[in-house]
RNA sequence: GGGAGUUUAGCUCAGCUGGUUCAGAGCAUCUGCCUUACAAGCAGAGGGUCACUGGUUCGAACCCAGUAACUCCCACCA
């Protein structure tokens, strides 16, 4: 041990409060009572709270979970990600600061508001804005908090009391003013844009809202007649009860089937009203007659279509889906009687040259499921292609990580493709948009109706109040939550308050990748235009949790687990290892419940660790150090460890940091240091401990403790204060993260030998199923290394052996086995099956000149030696005198047990 | 249709710059143990043509090309 160690591992316990002693500790860790009261006080003494200081800030804000949200295990993910990043920078002795909150969620919101008015029989359309308004926060004051309620449950530290979410009032100014403010810098404008229109809620759904359906429908050729001349041409359609409002039937530029009709007109039928063909790229030449007509009103495509060539806009739909005046026939009927008026009635005109079966994707609304119509209306929109510029930079310049980086090529795709985003929702549940219209349609954007009256006086228009009207409508969701990083501080208000100053930019963002591009994208380039600044350093991004068959976990599947129930059953602690033990970053995350039964298994184990020390009695005059070097090991490993585990959270592998000290735990503290320094029990009765020992063993389960906290902060608290009596504040979750102390490479490998050789021992043991009590001897064989006397109690112990003996020859009637060059025999005496053990020599034999043949043929090779680096070629060397040496060492074996066969 | 990714043990995943006995870990499985902390446990063992085909190289799970299967994102054909 060298002398820095020895400081840190046995001075210090000098000082260690003695340990209490409890008669009775249940065998199975009960984690009922521990988590509620351990948050409980965690919150009293306002350890999740966080104010500016000197120190270095570390900052999360938390994905704003949906008002209407409960708890899902998409949630428990990231949310437990988040607590072990905040709670070891926390312990890293950062001024760590999670900030909570919720997202308004426009749209979801207010279809649960309506669901809910509509089952007390409330229709949405009966209420006023106002009231309806007025039902919706009531909702929220309601309902609101439950998501924030269960992640408690978890264990997040957020510091509660700033709390956000993105309708509270400064929130809402902050969007109304970017919105006006980017209309003054000529980013925002009017247009008008195809959106999802469910004729049911008679709203516009949002893309994300549309679910598509394989369904079976007609596809009709219809005849349309030249104007002049006879002759027509064939157009093909599903959807026929669109046709009066066709403008023109479109070819393919290059068609020559059609090249002819360039410019003529055609005659559309039910209206009869004269269009022209025109050519136009969008068309596939392969597709039914290779002709298209073209309803601007109606499809995407069409609308396109449409605004390349010039072409009118004929909508011949109400908002409920029926047929509109401009439809001329049909008037009123719904769009699916009309569709089969409309093939009765080009049959009786003898319009129809064939139908043919035909299945494609048709668009529903997740909440109606009503076949979703594309409809053209007017919408504000935001040019992207210059403001989202530095936010493209930053990715790519690495100013902003993306982990995993195999994302970084998503990001940049989507950006250099970047589409102009719909800011305006029709619906009343979200920010306002600000915009006035006069009576003739003139529109202002302003913050008030008295602002907006200033603004058209200086277009010499003048208005009272009352003249004016607001838009309807209201922004997207996301044209509030990306501002989430900078509002939460009150940064777009206060730009310069001590706050924004000391938090902003934050440290990680926590996300799934689905919303890349929604939020984590626009938060980046928000940040930039308000901040001049990223939002955050790193962006991780989770997996998407799926059950066992690989279906994403949803709702409507009904295939995902109830987390508060998995909670009640396997304790915070016990999900929250079991979560973090599949999901490597930007992995998708297979949920089995089995995970989580292993994570409380791994509780249980850290609660008998527990008991077996805290039964242990000490004695004052015990002065030897007989365990000094399984301490002296310990101290090592757990170094060496704590720099490994260190390093897997600098790279975001939490869940390989999750197993370094699962096992560093279990395998390393449990199955070997424990069972080293285990006292014996003697006539029955257990002996006692020396100081030493004693308290070093405390100091490890404390440093364990500590690096095990960030995954199960409860447990860690709880033995952290039953190990021994604290002050107040003295709480794990505020101690200091281990220090790596010492290290001693040699020592660690010297132990991986002995290790293994005890791992063989009691192989031999198990193979030949002989009972761990009866005690066995063991012949080391000398001159070469011989084994470190240091070990050989260690041995004794954890092998069951009543002697060890050093020999130069060969042992007889014996198990053998080679551990690092050292030959180690088990005398078996009558045990022995002679047969078996040939065989087994045997075996090991062949493995032996199979692998020695392989290393000879590399090192006879020319070109290995001459290309090869120089130390690879030494380690091959060294690899075949190893292996020459212990095929000599079987082949004599095997001849000493054909001697004993014979005699 | 465009883009990205994945494929290593029964399951979930590591495997970094091609080279250490490199083919690993956890879980599951099997065998033996209720051994005085823990059966939610202990000790041990078995298990893989690294998706497939070819190439580069002294040497490939790793680099290159092609093939197949799956996943995700974006756009969607009347």
């Amino acid at each position: 041990m060298n002398s820095t160690l020895r400081s840190a591992y046995t001075i210090q316990y000098l000082s260690s409060r003695p340990i209490r002693y409890y008669m009775e500790v249940p065998k199975t860790y009960d984690p009922s009572q521990v988590e509620d009261k351990w948050y409980k006080y965690w919150m009293e003494h306002n350890f999740f709270k966080s104010v500016p200081d000197e120190r270095e800030p570390y900052t999360i804000v938390i994905p704003p979970p949906n008002v209407t949200g409960v708890l899902h295990m998409g949630h428990m993910l990231n949310n437990t990600i988040q607590d072990i990043l905040i709670r070891r920078a926390r312990m890293l002795g950062k001024n760590a600061c999670w900030v909570p909150g919720t997202d308004h969620a426009s749209i979801a919101t207010e279809a649960k508001v309506v669901h809910m008015l509509r089952e007390r029989g409330i229709k949405k359309s009966d209420l006023s804005r106002e009231n309806f308004l007025k039902y919706a926060w009531e909702w929220k004051e309601k309902y609101g908090g439950i998501i924030l309620d269960q992640l408690k449950k978890l264990g997040a530290s957020c510091d509660w009391s700033r709390t956000s979410f993105t309708m509270d009032k400064g929130y809402y100014n902050d969007v109304i003013n970017v919105f006006i403010d980017l209309y003054n810098k000529g980013y925002i404008y009017r247009g008008l844009r195809m959106v999802n229109w469910d004729p049911v809620a008679k709203t516009a759904v949002s893309d994300e809202e549309v679910i598509f359906k394989q369904i079976n429908s007609k596809l009709v050729y219809v005849k349309y007649k030249y104007e002049e001349g006879d002759g027509y041409l064939t157009v093909a359609t599903v959807r026929p009860e669109t046709i009066m409002g066709d403008v023109a039937v479109a070819v393919h530029p290059d068609d020559e089937r059609y090249k002819h009709l360039h410019g003529k007109n055609v005659i559309v039928p039910l209206v009869n009203r004269a269009v022209p063909v025109i050519p136009d790229e969008a068309i596939d030449k392969e597709f039914g007659t290779g002709c298209l007509k073209v309803t601007p009103a109606h499809d995407t495509v069409d609308y396109e279509i449409g605004v390349r060539n010039n072409l009118p806009v004929i909508d011949t739909l109400n908002e409920d889906g029926t047929i509109s005046e401009a439809g001329q026939v049909f008037i009123g009927m719904d769009r699916f009687a009309a569709r089969k008026a409309a093939l009765k009635k080009l049959e009786e005109d003898g319009l129809i040259e064939k139908m043919e079966d035909y299945s494609h994707q048709v668009g529903h609304s997740e909440r109606t499921d009503a076949v979703i119509e594309p409809r053209l209306s007017m919408q504000w929109f935001l040019k992207m292609k210059d403001i989202s510029k530095p936010a493209l930079d930053a990715v790519m310049n690495g100013e902003v990580n993306i982990i995993p980086n195999k994302f970084i090529n998503t990001y940049k795709h989507w950006m250099d493709n970047v589409r102009d985003w719909c800011l305006s929702r029709q619906l009343w549940w979200g920010q306002r948009i600000p915009a006035w219209y006069a009576p003739n349609g003139e529109c202002v954007v302003a913050k008030t109706e008295e602002e907006a009256i200033s603004k058209f006086e200086i277009q010499n228009s003048k208005f009272n109040i009352g003249d004016l009207k607001q838009d309807d409508d209201v922004l997207d969701t996301w044209a509030s939550s990306w501002l989430w990083p900078i509002s939460v501080f009150d940064g777009m208000e206060n730009p310069d308050n001590a706050d924004i100053k000391y938090y902003y930019p934050t440290n990680d963002l926590i996300t799934a990748p689905e919303i890349l591009f929604f939020w984590v994208a626009r938060m980046i380039i928000a940040g930039y235009e308000y901040r001049g600044e990223k939002p955050f350093t790193n962006v991780y991004l989770t997996g998407i949790v799926r059950d066992k068959l690989g279906r994403k976990m949803s709702k409507s599947l009904g295939n995902s687990p109830n987390p508060l129930e998995l909670i009640t059953k396997y304790s915070a602690d016990g999900v929250r290892v079991g979560m973090l033990l599949c999901s490597p970053a930007g992995n998708d995350l297979p949920f089995d419940e089995a995970h989580c039964e292993q994570g409380r298994n791994f509780a249980n184990k850290i609660w008998n660790a527990f008991r077996l020390i805290k039964g242990w009695t000490t004695d004052d005059s015990e002065t030897s150090q007989k365990n000094q070097i399984a301490i002296d090991w310990f101290a090592a490993k757990l170094s060496a460890e704590i720099e490994n585990i260190n390093d897997l959270y600098s790279k975001y592998r939490i869940s390989e940091a999750l197993m370094a000290s699962y096992k560093l735990m279990w395998d390393d503290f449990c199955a070997w240091y424990l069972e080293m320094i285990k006292p014996e029990f003697i006539d029955g009765k257990p002996q006692p401990i020396d100081n030493y020992t004693y308290y070093s063993t405390i100091e490890f389960l404390e440093e364990l403790l500590k690096v095990l906290h960030p995954f199960m902060p409860f447990i860690t608290e709880e033995l952290w204060h039953l190990i021994g009596e604290r002050d107040d504040k003295d709480c794990i979750m505020v101690s200091e993260w281990p220090a790596a102390i010492t290290q001693d490479k040699e020592l660690l490998t010297r132990f991986d030998a002995l290790m293994d050789s005890i791992v063989q021992v009691r192989a031999v043991r198990n193979e030949r199923n002989i009972s761990p009590k009866d005690a066995l001897e063991l012949y080391i064989r000398i001159p070469e290394n011989p084994v470190s006397k240091s070990f050989e109690p260690l041995m004794m112990k954890l092998c069951n052996l009543s002697a060890i003996h050093y020999t130069n020859e060969k042992v007889e009637n014996a198990a053998s086995f080679i551990s690092s060059n050292i030959e180690f025999f088990v005398p078996l005496a009558g045990r022995i099956n002679v047969e078996a053990e040939k065989e087994k020599l045997q075996k090991d034999l062949e493995y032996n000149e199979g692998f020695l043949k392989s290393v000879q043929s590399k090192l006879a090779n020319e070109r290995f030696v001459a290309n090869a680096k120089p130390e690879v070629v030494d380690s091959e060397r060294k690899k075949l005198a190893d292996a020459e040496a212990k095929i000599k060492a079987i082949e004599e074996q095997l001849t000493s047990l054909r001697k004993s066969l014979t005699s």
